[in-house]
DNA sequence: CGACACCTTGATAGTGCTCAATCGGCGTGG
DNA sequence: CCACGCCGATTGAGCACTATCAAGGTGTCG
């Protein structure tokens, strides 16, 4: 049998993607891996529906390419986005121990990822001590960032979870290389953005107005560009 | 060395305090782990800080007894409450995977705990395949429970958020044994409320005399009783 | 009895929502 | 190549939910 190894959050430095799951026969060369794992891609459009919410699945992914969000719905329609997903994210690693979901997951635009038997992956992971410190160092990873999620939306203002919002993203979009000069992509639209927190698809419009008038950073047609790095740190 | 355990979520049926931490030479008799334990046990005041967000500790719990909250402050003072901490919930169980905790944890009636050195717990589960599984849902189903709460203060209104609330208090204490009749022990004050969930104590106090005189429930002096749990359950 | 923490109530203000109309970009199909 | 339709962004007006400020009440504990 193959090695397969996933990346929990740890970037492995020697890809030329970083932080991307390998697919491997041996642990050497990283680029090998990647070209191993090229056999168990797919591509998906935008829109494409991983997992709902409580349905079962086999299926563990990791985002090679796109962009995908983590959300719940409520029966009237409301929708909460839990967080987005960036390439080298691993997609619903919880089905390691469980067999449904307690969120769904979408594609934001199109996507291309690795795929991985459920019960293979956690096998395999389940016998080497490293690997178990590496799932645990993700769930941490991903408790942490879901507890600031609920300080944001319960203790700061639009003005301030948005800012905080795009930092975030900006972050990790900078750890992957995705930023050229002071631009990057950027593909949620302030309806994401909006439900991601807790706000008006209408109201986030105009707060990035304000923060557009006051030359912090310009967000349009998918692009999103900081011109006062320090001006957004101080929100 | 003793035998060394501690319940993740799953309630050990057959001590007579459910889903305790258990401290023990054997597996056999739960009460006598319990009676081990004791050698263990601390108290403590209202109040007492357990962890500093950011600072390092050696030391995870379990609390025994009363209640405790994991909480982050701001710098100006606004305070955001995670989660609630009932007898038998773990205490820092994220520091066997890492030094700094990212929230403070505080005791909010008087307490008791056991008390677990965090290497010595760490070597103990990483050795044990049925520890680890535990491990991992324990980590799954907290992760569920923070995003439940980013639905709770993203989409909900504060009517919905407090009954949502409530309900799942309720539930985690009669899984306890904490009920009696439809009456049961419930530390968090208005403030406490407000603090979990987004909102100001004045407002939390007016939603609360709405419940009362919907006839949905009572909450006062340390009591709550729900007269109306199918009311309750609509919301 | 006083101090203190917590709850209650009232009046007022503000943040963010709702509804509605317009505009622009982009993909599709004729 | 242009018309159409759709989705997303923008803008305005008005309103609702929740916050803020302030005062008074009640219980508990030393």
């Amino acid at each position: 049998m193959q090695r397969l190894e996933i990346n929990l959050p740890g970037p492995c430095a020697s890809c030329p993607l970083r932080s991307f799951a390998v697919y491997c026969d041996d642990r050497e060369g990283c680029e090998s891996d990647i070209e191993a794992m090229r056999n168990d891609r797919r591509i998906y459009r935008a829109g494409k529906i991983f997992y709902r919410e409580g349905e079962a699945s086999d299926e563990v992914y990791q985002l090679f390419n796109g962009w995908a969000y983590r959300f719940k719905l409520l029966p009237d329609g409301r929708r909460q986005i839990l967080s987005f997903l960036l390439p080298g994210d691993t997609i619903g690693f919880e089905l390691l121990n469980q067999d449904r979901l307690p969120y769904s997951v979408r594609a934001l635009t199109p996507v291309s990822v690795c795929v991985f038997n459920k019960d293979t992956l956690a096998g395999h992971i389940l016998q080497q001590q490293t690997l178990i410190k590496r799932a645990a160092s993700f769930w941490s990873a991903s408790s942490a960032a879901s507890d600031q999620r609920i300080l944001d939306l319960g203790r700061r203002s639009a003005y301030e979870r948005i800012a905080r919002f795009i930092q975030d993203l900006v972050q990790r979009l900078r750890a992957r290389g995705f930023e050229h000069g002071d631009s990057m992509p950027f593909a949620p639209s302030q309806m994401h953005i909006a439900d991601a927190l807790g706000l008006t698809p209408v109201h986030v419009g105009r707060i990035l107005r304000q923060m557009r008038a006051g030359g912090i950073l310009t967000l349009k047609h998918g692009l999103l560009t900081i011109h006062d790095p320090e001006l957004l740190r101080q929100i």
